[in-house]
DNA sequence: AATGAAATTTAAACCAT
DNA sequence: ATGGTTTAAATTTCATT
């Protein structure tokens, strides 16, 4: 599913609202972009079934119980680089998986309860996926900037927390 | 900011919800979770009011024009991790940007509309923030997941409704 | 804080263009 | 793909516990 190639101008502002508020009512957005709300579900609804556009809750992991989070770039033998990456999406512990170019084939975010976890995920079911050769850690000490919405001027960070985050804001 | 203290059982059933399928009604789910709508929409709001859940729209940047992201490993002096990191956060081309340990100290993604784009942020921009030593750049072939759901595996009993997007992959 | 119930708004399905 | 219409459903507000 090669996504798309032209989005037009309505797309894009359908696009840009929800990623400011994702419960924004079709009704209320149509008003304001002049179009009717039929047209708006329309739209949300094509690009949601193409895979561009979510709409999702996203919770601060620390307020629920997850304190770590890492990054891991994975090494795999040549031509297993898009099966890795499907298997490690297929784990909970994943929250974003891509597939590289360069010193890694593939970078994951994994994000765990503790230590234990962590360690289990790493060494237990990251290194039992056919086609890793190997794998590199980068713990997360803070989360500087944490931007969901692209081409959208701001949206409030995520939350607040204690301990690590400096200020999770898009620009 | 501090602390949340307590989340109750009912409050992450809610958060798991919603991490699936963000528009979900709340009638719905009230139903589902055998309490009523007004219930959850009394929790929903506290739970955004206080910053521990968002309701966001999330685009694959792919999709929506941006045609080149990258992952970039930076590497700082001593002590400047967190300088380079607000320098880098404060980039409309940069929508993640973590302090790390391991071999890079800052990781960032960058999204750009084309080469000319991403090279002027990488030559130019990341290289000319005090403290950064040297940069090492993941190009993204494809995105195999992209989910700010975390640690919501399965909460029996909790079903999405079927077009609700599962395991939101895009690519 | 949590619930219930009414009035209002919104969404989903359908159909015509 | 759009815009309108209708019916069912959801949200908001306010009252109640």
């Amino acid at each position: 599913m090669d996504a798309t190639p032209g989005l037009d101008d309505l797309d894009l502002k359908i696009v840009a609202a929800l990623q400011i508020d994702g419960r924004r009512s079709f009704s209320n957005l149509g008003e304001e972009l002049g179009v009717p709300a039929s047209s708006i579900r329309y739209r949300a609804k094509r690009l949601q079934d193409e895979g561009i556009l979510q709409v999702v809750g996203i919770a601060n992991p620390l307020a629920i119980g997850f304190d770590l989070l890492a990054i891991v770039g994975v090494r795999t033998s040549p031509g297993t680089a898009r099966d890795v990456c499907a298997a490690l999406s297929a784990m909970h512990e994943s929250s974003y998986v891509v597939m590289t170019s360069g010193r890694f084939d593939v970078l994951v975010e994994v994000i765990a309860r503790d230590i234990a976890d962590m360690t289990d995920v790493l060494q237990n079911k990251i290194g039992s996926v056919p086609g890793v050769l190997s794998t590199e850690s980068f713990f997360v000490l803070e989360v500087a900037k944490l931007a969901y919405g692209w081409g959208v001027p701001a949206i409030e960070g995520l939350a607040a927390d204690s301990s690590a985050p400096g200020t999770p804001t898009a620009d």
